[in-house]
DNA sequence: GTGAAAGCGCTAACAA
DNA sequence: TTGTTAGCGCTTTCAC
């Protein structure tokens, strides 16, 4: 018998004759025969692989938005693989060419910045569908998922500021040469700088002068964090408020406040981007921003599937609503003298 | 000039006078050439990618691990293709069979249990390094890094015991039927048998009757975990202390022993697998089993690189050491009448 | 130092 | 329904 008659039932397409199918399948079965998916990849061009490049595959934020991924992947029949760029724009582009060199049917990215999408342009341009999650790229007219981050940013701080506190902290993530911000120019990141936008309008609205000398940038890591804590926290005019762009960086934000004494809400008042699960067994529990984030994992990977089936139609930008759950950690600010 | 000089270059192999080179790059770049990995890997039979299963990516345990894991692969050159098993030995094996598909280099598995190893026999039939991560498998002789669960499950309950408490539950995710234990016999995987193993011996040693009856099974979910945390505490000899498996455990018996208007550690003492970030900032501070998890990824994935990289020798097999930290979830069993 | 040719394991197009 | 052939993009061997 020929190849191509093996192939054919091996592979599953064609047509052979059931007697034929039968014999093949035990010969396959007795000698141990295992598909070669590389050699499959390589004469149809697919390979059945959707690559994900993400910030933190530590954070619980996207850990969360991957299962919504690899769910979708899953029922759909593709795989997924994964790589991390730890917010770093060069290991983001490494991680897309590596992915590009695995021909991987299409990427989903959750871009580290928008100043440098060379990498992510020429994606497109290789004829690979590309989709965006949790960050749009104006400039890059690609399916996107996010959330409302500008106005999910000023009802939080919306909050803070009918409670009565005038001295609001803002602490992010994103990569910054010192933790002090100076203005909306130097945010690359569109989540970033829509929540700064919408922290800081907020805040002049409710009368706060200057509120930008509490924003603070930088909190990439535990250490980081826990410095830009440190900093704030030890102020003559220490902010008795703080909203926290991760639930990594609310985590050692709290930890620091119970570290120096103070109490949430009676000294610091708290409010964290992300329903992460150790929020709500904190003394007090943690109001959050909760995020639908295997929703939006899910989405942008059906979103990116479709295109793989072959669905053509024009970019879609979905934006997700976004819920604020209102737990223990707000309250007016102390009353002391120096606060008044 | 001729594609085998191209490829000469563009692959960085074989020699080439600088004129030409620079010439092929030159014109590489202008075509915007990517150098297709599948065809590379077709005919060299690497892949450069490491295949990993774990039992549940969304555990903050194996999120740990696979960090270890890929650190040490990006530090070797290689990379790490993510497949979930969610325990279930069907996905298991589905997930093996597809990463043998893609031609990995070489597989690191965190096995769901010790019954069905087939898949596993198959790797190593069909040449490719195997090493098995937090869980070992008598029957197959590969490279495995693990900690004596035996050992620290004896030294987290007879901290418990020396507490004075004699009603003590171990609450574990091991797939069930029911949640009742019946004897180890019908518990397939290794570190689950042990640390139960552990967890009865000392209790058999402090004079606690019939312990089994606090094993508790199948806390698989979050909603498995709750029904086993509430029946437990439901019980008109409920237990007063109690040992949770890993921290996603943990923190749903946390929350079910709050939402009762129990105390920890007054009416329950708690201790758990995995010092989780949250376990430091809850009301008491949870004492934790700190187990080396980013140290046994790292470790592991060291012993299978060092094999892909032409290193035989015999299987090893690591336990690494592992510490308890006490903090404050531990005290006295309450001396109510019906405790007494 | 360079070119020509074979082949990795598969699928696709066509012919029989 | 089955067999033949070509070719995916690369590396490798061997000759020049």
């Amino acid at each position: 018998m020929s190849k191509a008659t093996a192939a054919r039932v091996l592979g599953g397409y064609g047509v052979v004759s059931d007697t034929i199918r039968a014999g093949v399948l035990a010969a396959a079965m007795a000698l141990d025969y295992r598909p070669n998916e590389l050699a499959r990849s390589m004469t149809t061009g697919k390979s059945g692989i959707i690559g994900v490049v993400v910030g933190d595959i530590e954070n619980p934020f996207f850990g969360l938005a991957v299962r919504g991924i690899s769910d979708a992947a899953r029922a759909a029949g593709f795989n997924v693989i994964l790589a991390n760029s730890g917010e770093k724009i060069e290991a983001e582009k490494a991680a897309v060419k590596l992915l590009i060199g695995k021909r991987v049917d299409g990427l989903i990215v959750t871009p580290s910045e928008s100043r440098d999408i060379s990498h992510l342009r020429d994606i497109h341009r290789s004829g690979r569908p590309l989709a965006l999650l949790d960050r749009a790229l104006p400039d890059l007219d690609v399916d996107t998922v996010t959330v409302d981050d500008r106005d999910i940013a000023m009802r939080a701080t919306r909050i803070l500021a009918n409670a009565g506190h005038r001295r609001i902290a803002y602490v992010t993530a994103v990569d910054a040469q010192r933790h002090q911000y100076r203005d909306l120019g130097q945010i690359y990141t569109s989540s970033v700088r829509e929540r700064i936008d919408g922290f800081l309008t907020v805040c002049r609205d409710a009368g706060i002068d200057g509120p930008e000398r509490y924003v603070r940038l930088g909190a990439t890591s535990p250490e980081q964090t826990r410095s830009v804590a440190e900093t704030l926290l030890s102020e003559t005019d220490r902010p008795t408020a703080i909203l926290a762009s991760d639930s990594l960086i609310a985590l050692e934000i709290f930890k620091i406040i119970r570290q120096r004494g103070l109490r949430v809400p009676d000294d610091v008042s708290l409010i964290t981007f992300h329903d992460a699960d150790w929020t709500s067994v904190t003394t007090p529990p943690i109001t959050v921003i909760d995020q639908p984030v295997y929703a939006l994992g899910k989405s942008v990977a059906e979103l990116l599937i479709r295109r793989l089936e072959g669905e053509t139609r024009p970019s879609e930008r979905l934006v997700l609503p976004t819920a604020i759950i209102e737990r223990g950690s707000v309250g007016p600010p102390p009353t002391t003298k120096a606060n008044v």
